[in-house]
DNA sequence: CCGAGATTGTCGCCGAATTGACAATTGGCC
DNA sequence: GGCCAATTGTCAATTCGGCGACAATCTCGG
């Protein structure tokens, strides 16, 4: 495991070093413990963030007494990006699901990178497009694929997240994530573990045989 | 009806002037017909466009043989974005929905007034992130509202983009931006039209009651 | 003015997913 | 080590929306 992990990160990698080195020398480091609270949904921004250990998951509530997981964010994730640029509120809670490191360049910060890079506006663009472009593959799914293949896709993606080959998510996360009933994910998933490409256990799910998974069929 | 029907929408109007000044300046007027296309889904970027007069509807093709509109785009509205900061492929294919006259800055002229203007990247990461924001409220309500109320907001949309009462849609339409049969759409707008709320046309519906449309029950 | 194609209105049947319920299993904590 | 809460596994009953089908209505172009 890297002393960066944000150098195994697509965005991040692929900025400027000017604009990667403004980014690490303004974050400060802190730690937080697993069901705390990053920002809250509603928020005012109070900047942008980085996962450097642990786990942090970006959820949302789209009714009273539901919960759902939009994204699940692993080492080297930044986030918070949105409010940051356009000042709304956050459009999510980010909590801490694995006790972890982060990064934090706070709003002043943030300013003061700007005024000196002013395109770093261009790279947080980018990071917002790539966002974008995720959800509108998602929304594409949700409409058109069996929910076999949204829940392939799901656990494949969650176990990226993690770096590993296992998602720490509950059924009931990823039945939220997908918009289905638990039942219905038990049962995909016990097709997906007699088909051999997944190992279910309490509260993770151990991928076999990613291609099997993927070919969802 | 201004002349320049972009003062009239939220993110044009908030721009700083000497950055609404640049675009207008590099832009070029064109016409377009009905049904043609502005640009296709994985084309290479071509720049950022605007929609004077008439509408334009950016869909998507989540499985073969169908066809989901995304958004209505009417006068005022710039779109675009998303490949003009990223470089990557369109995401969608834009087609006139009904006859326009269309502003193109193109990749050039944008790349000219970022020189000039490198802060025109924080605007357009703030239309990303308000596309952004869209696309998150939709995710939820898809997942967790009653077609009813799905249905109330997409067509409330869909007549303020015309900018009038009248959504110029078929139900076929609406049924593939919510991801259901026609079938049920059919039913959901006659309990619409009974209850008051709306009056259906031949390809199109006129919102007589907006208020109760969007209390939706 | 009229015909063809497009769109809407409405059946009935069927399969899939939700709901509610409950037992079995697991993991953490005192 | 043992208890409690959380999670998983599974069932039956029921509801909801999809699908196929077809008539009725509308619009547009010749």
């Amino acid at each position: 495991m890297p002393m960066t992990p944000q150098a195994a990160d697509p965005w991040f990698s692929a900025l400027s070093p000017p604009h990667r080195r403004a980014l690490l020398e303004r974050a400060r480091v802190s730690h937080a413990p697993v069901g705390a609270r990053v920002y809250g949904i509603g928020d005012p921004p109070d900047g942008l963030w980085s996962v450097s250990e642990g786990e942090v998951r970006l959820v949302s509530y789209p009714a009273v007494g539901m919960e759902s997981v939009a994204m699940i964010l692993g080492p080297g994730a930044w986030f918070g990006e949105l409010s940051t640029i356009d000042g709304g509120p956050r459009p999510h809670d980010a909590v801490v699901a694995r006790p972890a490191r982060l990064l934090h360049v706070a709003l002043p910060a943030f300013a003061q990178i700007a005024a000196e890079h002013p395109l770093i506006y261009r790279d947080l663009g980018v990071l917002i497009g790539a966002r974008q472009r995720s959800a509108l593959a998602f929304m594409g799914h949700s409409i058109a694929q069996p929910i076999s293949v949204r829940l392939a896709r799901t656990l494949a993606g969650a176990a990226r997240a993690s770096g590993g080959t296992e998602a720490q998510v509950r059924q009931e996360d990823l039945a939220a994530m997908i918009g289905v009933s638990r039942q219905t994910i038990n049962k995909e998933l016990k097709a997906l573990e007699r088909a051999g490409a997944i190992r279910l256990g309490y509260g993770r799910i151990e991928i076999v045989d990613a291609a099997r998974l993927t070919r969802a069929d």
